[in-house]
DNA sequence: GCATATGGTTACAATGCTGTTACTAACTGG
DNA sequence: CCAGTTAGTAACAGCATTGTAACCATATGC
């Protein structure tokens, strides 16, 4: 086991971190549901947040390849979000956590 | 979608922000590894963690039924702790992160 | 000129989480 | 009596994260 040696656990522990920060799974899964690119406005509604927040969570998603960020020459400029493959990858995991949750009616704390 | 008036997205939001606590979710992939009762000492050896957080995170665990706490009157005390079923249930899905994390090396910030 | 839309950023105070240290209590063995 | 084992708890400082409010630029419509 020896989870202190295992780089497995330190990684998985980064992911738990970024999963973790508010807004950021429903971002995933909103992305995974919808299967096409979102605008940033797109996202802030349907996530129903704040710029800042939605803001910072793409950034992080971008930085960690879970999102691409493609921006067109719309007047005004519109930006564009999608699922990087590897987002894809993991998105059945995502939404099994969705299911479970839905599936047994909890009262987490 | 309606993030907002949705039950299922604050349920997620409560199960993402306790597995995102540390060690927490080290804690549920061992216990299931490991298909066995586990004493306190031995969860605290395998995650290497402090008595504080590892009994932090039982306490957590235990208050939303996603671990049993069983004392034996043995001397010392001896307390062990195993899965509900309902958290058998989300093993798969904490299994499916490990894997992925293992499939796709990756460098998360 | 002014409001609206797009897609953000900055600053800040409040809250929450973390690790460390010290401590408890019951019991056994020497 | 003293050390060691089991299973924790209490207090605290420091760091991370959060939400709010304000602000920026570019461009269109009236």
């Amino acid at each position: 086991m020896d989870v202190e040696c295992n780089p497995i656990f330190s990684e998985v522990d980064k992911l738990i971190s970024l999963l973790g920060k508010s807004k950021l799974l429903h971002i995933l899964y909103i992305l995974h549901l919808k299967e096409k690119a979102l605008s940033f406005s797109e996202i802030k509604r349907l996530v129903d947040s704040s710029s800042t927040t939605v803001s910072r969570r793409l950034r992080e998603l971008e930085d960690n390849n879970l999102v691409n960020r493609t921006s067109f020459s719309t007047k005004p400029v519109t930006v564009y979000y999608t699922l990087t493959q590897i987002a894809q990858l993991l998105a059945p995991t995502i939404q099994s956590m969705y299911d479970w949750v839905e599936n047994h009616n909890l009262k987490l704390i």
